[in-house]
DNA sequence: GGAAAAACGGAGGACACACTCCACTGCCGC
DNA sequence: GCGGCAGTGGAGTGTGTCCTCCGTTTTTCC
């Protein structure tokens, strides 16, 4: 990673010069990473500092307030996230689509966090919104034109159909896939 | 009201016997059923009860704990649910079973309360789902006799989808709507 | 009408978590 | 190497919520 802001997306918090200051930073990072997946938005911040190894003064020197932290996050995994719609650039249209689907869901899905926080809105929160529609966006339109999903549905109608649907409990990971299915089948056109 | 309790449902906490005691019962019920639609599970407890008009205390007698006061709204809200079910009992199977799952949204969707413990596995919480899948199940089940509704979902799979999908944030409850219906699309056979 | 029993309510103790502050530590540039 | 300063960490303070406890009030029953 170089050390200039990795996007317009986190420009929220800076990742520090200093060599050990960076380690720290990114230490934290991965540690609310996961503790958001695992545990919500709600993880006492101590903890996250604890399993980070690092104290909780530094936690609030990087990330002033619980929501620069998860800005941070959320930022890094919608970043992950555009990338992977160029992976899937030269599929056919419907599989273009419901493959970089697969990708959010797997993304989104095991982390509750970003739907918990679905409403709130932040600056970068619209940004970041912005950024997944623009590589989002055209392959649903690509699978319109196609003639493959129908064309009274909006790309935010489905983002939001999925990321409702994933949010849900399951009881198993293969009634959640199932349940997507017959989703997908309801904005795909000339289906059973 | 009669004053035993009203059904299997709600065992879990009993209704006073004194006339002033089980105003104040029903007071902190109406109050709980609001404010966890509004403001979610995480409410203060000082909140309901100051918004019933009545101390904590009596709060915490009729409702040791913050799940008891929950499990007892959920009840009330589950049952009116399956009191709706016999009212669709003699439309056209899909129109009964997609009726019936306006009632459930529109009981359901604006509380969010429901959705947000929906995995929490309390004895009551596994009575309730039956019951409510009692009701609920039939309707499904003759949908798909008649052919309207795909065989391969089952009941839960469609109650799950409907519950992910409303309790998400939308643009507007059109957007809701719309959605929720491409959704029911991918639920109905010899569709589009 | 009065006594016993039931219910009330809110002050206050306990706790969990957010966030600050500052004496200390160890990088980095010279 | 070394001095200045960015960075550290955790003890300590503040706040909000849970929950208990008990003197006071209300109801019920005779």
């Amino acid at each position: 990673m170089d050390d200039r802001t990795p996007s317009a997306l986190s420009a929220v918090v800076r990742r520090p010069h200093r060599a050990d200051a960076r380690r720290n930073f990114d230490k934290l990072l991965a540690a609310a990473r996961t503790a958001f997946a695992e545990q919500g938005t709600g993880t006492p911040l101590e903890d996250i500092a604890r399993s980070a190894g690092v104290g909780i003064g530094t936690l609030y020197r990087n990330f002033p307030t619980r929501q620069a932290l998860f800005d941070a996050v959320y930022a890094g995994e919608v970043e992950e996230l555009c990338h992977a719609a160029q992976d899937v650039a030269d599929l056919p249209p419907w599989e273009a689509f419901s493959t970089w689907l697969d990708r959010f869901v797997s993304y989104v899905g095991t982390k509750r966090a970003i739907s918990e926080e679905l409403n709130r809105d932040s600056a970068m929160f619209r940004d970041a919104r912005k950024a997944m529609y623009e590589a989002g966006e055209p392959l649903f339109a690509r699978a319109q034109e196609a003639g493959e999903a129908r064309r009274d549905a909006s790309f935010d109608d489905v983002l939001r159909m999925i990321t409702g649907i994933i949010a849900t409990g399951y009881v198993s990971d293969e009634q959640r896939g199932r349940v997507l299915g017959f989703a997908l089948d309801g904005i795909r056109t000339g289906k059973n």
